[in-house]
DNA sequence: CGTTTTTGACCGGCGC
DNA sequence: GCGCCGGTCAAAAACG
């Protein structure tokens, strides 16, 4: 039930996410896509590109925002890090070509209208976790669960809870490898992450004060 | 008692 | 047209 809040963030400071834990240097990230994925999620040329960001930074240059949305108004994604160990991140540029419409990979097919759907980010993550479920700062309701061919396991499909926000995501368990969980966001949060302001403004407003001398 | 999960039904797109 | 498949709905159950 109360899924994501099972995992309460006790760190009052973000640590920034060490390079390590990334498996970001996966050797052929898309290739592992493609082919443990019977019917794709993720779309693997934009996996590519994506991967290329964070590899090479020091866990201070990450610009996690913008990876995660290159839109959300500000920082609400940072906490999200911290709590995934081992993510091999990656992200679909919003938008355009690649992305259109889930299932892309069953070739064409419902290319963008079913029924004016503008074409919305997404992003996917695929976590070596144990838990199906990523503590990413937001309140998710599971509304349907469904089993996916070539799969033995399941797909679970999640909207965020705040009321003006229809951000989905889909979560399932890689069939070839059953320890790595792929996320698939998609949408944008037009609200702020309230777990991550949580942590935050403390700090922000320690910041203030010492920026006063 | 309000909220979330569960789970079968339902729906629309696509291939044959 | 039919069946498969993925995504969503919604009623009931479960949970805290």
């Amino acid at each position: 039930m109360d899924s994501q809040d099972g995992t309460p963030p006790p760190p009052p400071v973000l640590p920034p996410p060490p390079a390590s834990p990334y498996l970001f240097a996966l050797p052929t990230p898309s290739s592992l896509l493609s082919s443990s994925l019977s019917h794709p999620l993720i779309d693997t040329s934009a996996s590519a590109q994506a991967l290329a960001l964070p590899s090479s930074s020091s866990s201070s240059d990450i610009d996690w925002v913008g990876l995660l949305s290159g839109q959300l108004s500000g920082l609400h994604e940072n906490k999200s890090m911290t709590s995934m160990e081992n993510a091999l991140m990656t992200t679909m540029l919003p938008g355009h070509g690649g992305v259109e419409d889930r299932s892309e990979g069953q070739v064409k097919k419902k290319v963008m209208n079913r029924t004016r759907r503008p074409a919305r980010p997404r992003i996917a993550f695929q976590t070596r976790s144990a838990d199906d479920i990523l503590d990413d700062g937001y309140r998710w309701r599971k509304y349907g669960q469904k089993a996916v061919k070539n799969s033995v396991h399941p797909r679970s499909y999640y909207r965020c809870t705040h009321h003006t926000c229809n951000v989905k995501k889909q979560v399932q368990r890689l069939a070839k490898d059953t320890s790595i969980v792929v996320t698939t966001y998609e949408g944008i949060h037009n609200h702020p992450c309230e777990k991550l302001m949580e942590t935050l403004t403390p700090l922000l407003k320690q910041m203030q004060f010492l920026a006063r001398f």
